[in-house]
RNA sequence: CGGGGUGUAGCGCAGCUGGUAGCGCGCUUGGUUCGGGACCAAGAAGCCGGAGGUUCGAGUCCUCUCACUCCGACCA
């Protein structure tokens, strides 16, 4: 039938073009826009609340582990910016210089923020004097600037929304502390909320944070075999407390360094959804981050009563779950199709045949499974599975990453691995950089992290074969 | 930063060896439809990415430029 044809023509499909399926995603479910600046984005009102839901879980957590807003300039002059050298030095390359105001030439340029470690730290210097200061749990919901040349929507744009937290402690085990705490933070929200399943562990050296004394991450693995990194939180210790001088005069009555950390999440996150949970049809939402959790079609909604009860259990639902109707005069059938692709969770239809039977037909997104609901059962059964879903999907997603987990114990397995597919491989590690650059030359995947739970599958390096020091996560990387 | 691709109506495209622009979708109005992307009728809509050149005449040929996009090295 030409129908199917032209459904299928909407969507590339994954396993011809991953690259091209995520972008027709991306316009077709319209979260975004391509903007006027190359490698910006219009993040479209459906995309934005999606954000906006990730927003305000994540925020809710912040602040219940102690948290508080604030805001920083957008731009940092660039004596600050340089004032910690390892800082600079990785984020140089990518930052946007303003250079004059109005017509005047600016004194000193001015770099519009990649990142605001500088700026909080330059903050953090005047506010920190005593031990009783401490500490100093900040957070900014802002966007950054970072001058990437290769971009695409949301894993890597020019300008992207973010949250970056920053905080000051007294000693280094409060940073350690502060540091793995919001890891978790962020490493229950992708499971709980977005239906992601992580690995929790620790960047090597080559790959950690510029500046940071060391930087934990999680890792997840999308559709296609690629891993991508979710969430980071680095611990500075003393570093950048002493590029910028923020000491406090401890209860000894001695001036002591702060120790600090940052931590981030980003817009990344969406594109985290699109890849691991979508299909050939389009997006696919977890509920909890489904700006519209059920979409109400109407069948022959023309017939007497059809749209006035499809308001009425409108009404109704609202008052437990995201709902909206699609009362306009397009086809049910171009309804339906419009609402895949856009991931709404569940879809309820109502006609009148279901009127006459007193119940309604709920359709699961993940799986098109029908669901024949009686009419005054719909408060119980529509979180049930709007529950259920979420389950399936991180189950989903779980078995679709072991079923991509690899382990490895010679270089040249991890070559066979990656030649035959795509996936995170397990393998042992000596712990020399020069290891890691050469898995990185032969294989073309880097260290993903060296995770808490640690295992051991050899006593050898998987490049060197010299004694191994722990299990390491590879994998080509978005 | 290297390699490829594309710029013509809101979107997707056609437009041959040069003669001032067309198709599909979408949009507007009216009507009939409605359980997997409906149909009929009547409309609106284009500085052919930009600049220069060749020509009586340029979406069409030549030169330059700009933008976007995809694939590789660095990054959330």
């Amino acid at each position: 039938m030409s129908k199917d044809k032209k459904l299928v023509e909407a969507i590339t499909s994954m396993d011809e073009d991953f690259a091209r399926w995520y972008t027709d995603i991306v316009k077709k479910a319209d979260l975004v826009e391509y903007a006027s600046v190359k490698g910006c984005m219009i993040v479209r009102p459906y995309g934005y609340a999606i954000w906006e839901l990730i927003q305000n879980e994540l925020d809710r957590r912040f602040k219940e582990t102690g948290h508080e807003n604030v805001y920083m300039p957008m731009f940092i002059p660039e004596s600050l910016l340089q004032k910690e050298k390892d800082h600079v030095e990785g984020f140089a390359p990518e930052v946007a210089w303003v250079t004059h105001g109005g017509s005047e030439k600016l004194a000193e340029r001015l770099c519009v923020r990649p990142t605001s470690e500088t700026l909080f730290c330059d903050h953090y210097k005047d506010i920190v004097q005593s031990y009783r200061d401490l500490p100093k749990l900040y957070n900014q919901w802002c966007s950054v600037v970072r001058w990437e040349k290769t971009t695409r929507p949301f894993l890597r744009s020019v300008e992207f929304l973010w949250q970056e937290g920053h905080t000051v402690h007294a000693t280094a085990d409060e940073a350690q502390e502060e540091t793995i705490r919001m890891l978790n933070v962020y490493a229950s929200f992708c499971e709980e909320i977005l239906a992601i399943p992580v690995i929790k562990g620790q960047k090597t050296e080559k790959e950690k944070f510029a500046g940071a004394k060391a930087t934990y991450t999680i890792e997840s693995l999308m559709h296609d075999g690629k891993a991508l990194q979710t969430g980071t939180s680095h611990n500075f210790g003393d570093g950048f407390a002493k590029a910028f001088g923020i000491q406090y005069l401890d209860k000894d009555n001695k001036l002591k360094y702060a120790h600090q950390t940052s931590w981030g999440m980003s817009t990344r996150l969406i594109g985290a959804i699109i890849m691991v949970h979508g299909d050939d049809s389009g997006l696919v939402l977890p509920p909890k981050v489904a700006p519209v959790q059920v979409i109400i079609v109407p069948v022959q909604q023309n017939v007497e009563g059809v749209l006035e009860k499809a308001y009425e259990l409108k009404e109704r639902l609202s008052k437990i779950c995201r709902v909206k109707i699609d009362d306009s005069d397009k086809m049910p059938g171009w309804k339906f199709a419009e609402y895949e692709m856009r991931g709404v969770p569940l879809r309820l239809e109502i006609g009148p045949k279901d009127i006459q039977k007193d119940q309604v037909v709920l359709v699961k997104r993940e799986n098109r499974e029908k669901l024949f609901v009686p009419m005054d059962e719909l408060e119980t059964k529509v979180p049930e599975v709007l529950d259920e879903i979420q389950a399936s999907l991180y189950n989903k997603a779980l078995n679709l990453r072991n079923s991509r987990t690899f382990k490895a114990t010679t270089i040249e397995e991890m070559e066979n691995i990656l030649d035959d597919t795509q996936g995170f491989i397990k393998a042992m590690w000596c712990g020399d950089a020069e290891c890691e650059k050469e898995v990185k030359d032969r294989t073309a995947a880097t260290a993903r992290c060296i995770p808490f739970e640690q295992e051991k599958i050899s006593d050898k390096c998987v490049c060197c074969g010299k004694e191994a020091k722990e299990i390491v996560y590879w994998g080509r990387a978005y």
